[in-house]
DNA sequence: CTATTTATGTACCGAATGGTAAATAAATAA
DNA sequence: TTATTTATTTACCATTCGGTACATAAATAG
C-alpha cells in the first residue's frame, strides 16, 4: 500500500532495512552475460547460471525475477557495454568512416578472445523452442533497431553531403548489418581475425562504387 | 551372429521377414526436416517431432536411432535436396556467374515461403547447450565444407582464366559464405526478398573491382 | 533486549526432456 | 497350423528443466 511512500523516504538517508545483499549484482550480471553469450538463451540452463554466478537459485530469482528477466537485463548490459563500439562507430564524421569503423570494430570485437565470440544479439536465440519466442522477437527487434540507427546516420550523411542524394540508405544499412551478422556466425565457427579482416576488406573495397 | 549372411541373402529376392513398416520413411524425414529447420536441433522437441511425423516415438527410435541420428539424416536430406541449388551454382561457367548464382539462389531459397526461412546449416545449432556440442561441430564443419567447395571452384576459375591469378580464392569464398550466413539471419528475422536482393546487388556490384 | 524486515540455504515442486520395456499386432517360413 | 520375426502401441523410466516453500541468518528499529 504505502510502499511507494517508503521508497521515497529512504533515498539516501536511512540504511536498508533487512539483511543486506551478499553479492555484487553487477558482477553477477557480468557472469550471467558470459553464460548467455556463449550458450544462447535456451542453451544456458539455470543450474549453469547458478554455478557461474556463485549465488543460490532463490537469490537469483529474488534479485532478477526469472530467467527471461535476467536475460533482458544482461542484454541491456551487453548493448550498453561490450557492444558499445557500435555507438562510437556511428559517431565517425563521414558515412564511409562509419561503415569502416562499424565493420572493423565488429571484427575486433567478435574475435576478441577475452570474451565469448560473435554477437549475443545474433546468437542469443536465432532458432529456439516454443518457450523462447518472446526472447527471439526481442533479439530480432534489437537487430532491426541497429539497422535503423545506421540508416538514420546515413540519412544524416546525405544532408551533410558526404553521401550522394541518390544513395539508398536503407539498403546500405541492411548491407552492413547482413555482413555484421555473417561475421558473427563466422567468428563463432572459428574464423580467425585475419580471415574476417580480409572479408571486410573485400566488402569495403567497393564502398566508393556503391555509394 | 549370422545376421550379416542373412542381409546378404535377401538383396531383392525374398520379402522382408516380419511386420512391415507402416509409414513412408522418406516422408517422415521430410516432416522432421521441417521441424528441425524451423526450430533448430535443440529447439525441436521429440514430442513435436512425434506429432509432426505422425508416428509413435518408439517407431522413430527403431527407424532412425535417436534424436541426433535423426537430425543427421535430415541434414543430409536437406543438403542434397532443398540446398541443392548450391551445387548448381558451382557449375556455372565463370567465377562471376558462380558468385551471382550462389547469392541470388540463396536469396530465392531463404525467402521461399513454401518452407522454413533461412539456412538449416546456419540456424540448426549456432549456440546451444552442452548436449548439442556434437551437432554444433557438425554444422560448423558443413559450413566449412561449403566454403572449401567455393574456393576450389575459384581455383579452377584461375586455371580456366576467368579469374586473375592474383585473386585470393580463400578470401573470396569466405566473403561469399559470410554474406550467405548473414542473409540467412536476415531472412529468419523477417527481411523480404526484395530487401535481400538489394543487399546482394550491393555485394555483387563490385565483383569486378574485387576479383 | 524484542520485533521486524530482508536475504540466504536447503530441499523440494510439477512439467517436460530424451529414451525404453513390454505386450501386442502383422507379416513370412515351415 | 505353429513358430519366428519385426513393427506398433501403451505405458513408463530417470534426468533435467525453470521455479518456489520454508526455515534460518543477518541486518535495523524501537
Amino acid at each position: 500500500m504505502n510502499t511507494e511512500i517508503k521508497i521515497e523516504k529512504d533515498k539516501k538517508t536511512s540504511k536498508p532495512r533487512g539483511r543486506p545483499v551478499a553479492f555484487d549484482q553487477d558482477k553477477a550480471l557480468e557472469n550471467a552475460l558470459h553464460v548467455f553469450w556463449s550458450r544462447g538463451y535456451e542453451g544456458a540452463s539455470m543450474s549453469e547460471l547458478v554455478e557461474a554466478l556463485g549465488i543460490n537459485k532463490p537469490s537469483i530469482y529474488a534479485a532478477f525475477g526469472n530467467k527471461e528477466a535476467l536475460f533482458q537485463k544482461v542484454l541491456e548490459k551487453y548493448i550498453s557495454g561490450p557492444a558499445g563500439f557500435i555507438s562510437k562507430a556511428l559517431n565517425e564524421p563521414t558515412a564511409k568512416l562509419v561503415a569502416e569503423k562499424f565493420l572493423t570494430g565488429a571484427v575486433e570485437f567478435f574475435s576478441d578472445e577475452s570474451h565469448p565470440s560473435g554477437c549475443m544479439v545474433v546468437q542469443g536465440a536465432l532458432s529456439c523452442g516454443q518457450g523462447a519466442d518472446f526472447i527471439q522477437s526481442e533479439l530480432i527487434s534489437r537487430r532491426r533497431q541497429l539497422e535503423e540507427h545506421i540508416k538514420n546516420r546515413f540519412d544524416l550523411a546525405i544532408v551533410k553531403g558526404d553521401l550522394p542524394k541518390s544513395a539508398n540508405t536503407a539498403n546500405l544499412a541492411k548491407y552492413l548489418t547482413t555482413l555484421h551478422q555473417g561475421l558473427s556466425v563466422q567468428a563463432t565457427s572459428g574464423a580467425s581475425k585475419a580471415e574476417l579482416l580480409a572479408v571486410i576488406e573485400l566488402a569495403l573495397h567497393n564502398w566508393s562504387t556503391v555509394s
